[in-house]
DNA sequence: CCTACCGATCGGTAGG
DNA sequence: CCTACCGATCGGTAGG
């Protein structure tokens, strides 16, 4: 939580260094459309009309339509990595590491399944060199787990044979909770989160066992 | 395994029952432009090129580009739901029938990574009467699932506290395989479904514990 | 930031 | 199953 960082509190502050006003109502139009309709499934007319403007008043404050799913995948990427770094900060013991990033990561995706939606689902629309820029904030954040996973099983607080399948499995079950996830549904994002956590830590097999 | 169904063997003859090669070679091409670029960024003409034919010829197999994702999605769904009663089909103990049901769930979706792709991403592209006939599918699998991990709770072979949520998640590892699974990556998927049935055991708490 | 417009491409159809 | 075509809509731009 950097000071002025506004997308690492977990509030739903994400967009909030997006400025002019006008930019950020697009960015937060495009995203609502492009979880609902998928990024080709979108036209930067509804964009616009969904913000309040014109069709062409996007491309003052974007380049392209694909620059704007670029600058909505980098703000949702650093904002899960600095929600899971600051997760983990400060927190001692293993499971505990552990537990503080599974609940901080699942919740992540349920509170923000929308934007999350987005980033899964339309990777493939970004062209190389900004899929590049993006697989190396992913490859950070599957190492922060990565890592958690490696140093519990070093110091014997876990049990794990597959170091790298069992921290893909993590990350896979936070990830896609942005899939299945519906507000209207039964548990919170907290929940969620708490549940995610205790299941992370019965695959490593953490000891105590968690109830 | 129904004789003739030729969509429960996973061995990748889910289009086997397409008839005439015509119809299976725009459906297969539609599959695969689906995945890559989604419903709304393939055109009808891409997915006739890729079958060989003229941009007008789909529509002589297809009554609308909509239709044709509607019977990709309905021959898929059929295949998961034919594979995860096949393997539990016969088998006797909690932890063996979870074994082969996660085994089998992420063996598929590792094997039709891309098939699975475009029905986890392009539902939303479904007009309303043809997403309910697909949900309808989808209940039966998670309940399916459900079903396995009440009997093993009930029966005192699994120790789990929330039976709705841990079946969702047991789900979920196995469908997000479709994700972030690669043929080229280090797994087969006979290796990813092992390893989801390992930890779905520990999800569990399975006794005695999964080494 | 709007109006008006560009060429290109879309899903789908008619006629053969 | 192809050729030729329909109206509609697309991403993007010029000029103000």
């Amino acid at each position: 939580m950097a000071p002025g960082s506004g997308s690492a509190d977990g509030t739903g502050g994400m967009w909030a260094d997006v400025a002019p006003d006008a930019s950020r109502r697009l960015l937060l139009a495009a995203v609502d459309s492009f979880a609902d309709l998928g990024y080709h499934g979108t036209s930067t007319r509804q964009i616009a009309a969904a913000a309040g403007m014109s069709a062409g008043a996007l491309y003052v404050h974007y380049r392209t339509k694909a620059d704007l799913l670029f600058q909505i995948a980098l703000t949702v990427h650093e904002s899960v990595l600095a929600e899971l770094e600051g997760a983990v900060g400060g927190v001692e013991g293993h499971a505990a590491r552990v537990r503080a990033l599974m609940y901080a990561f699942a919740r992540w995706h349920a509170r923000h399944h929308r934007a999350a939606r987005v980033i899964q689902n339309e990777l493939g629309a970004l062209d190389a060199a900004h899929a590049r820029r993006i697989a190396a904030i992913r490859r950070r954040v599957r190492a922060l787990v990565r890592e958690e996973v490696r140093a519990g099983a070093q110091a014997g607080a876990f049990d794990v044979a597959d170091i790298e399948g069992t921290a893909r499995a993590m990350s896979s079950l936070a990830i896609d909770v942005c899939r299945w996830y519906r507000p209207e549904g039964p548990r919170s994002p907290e929940e969620i989160g708490a549940l995610t956590a205790h299941l992370s830590l019965r695959m490593l097999g953490a000891r105590p066992l968690p109830s």
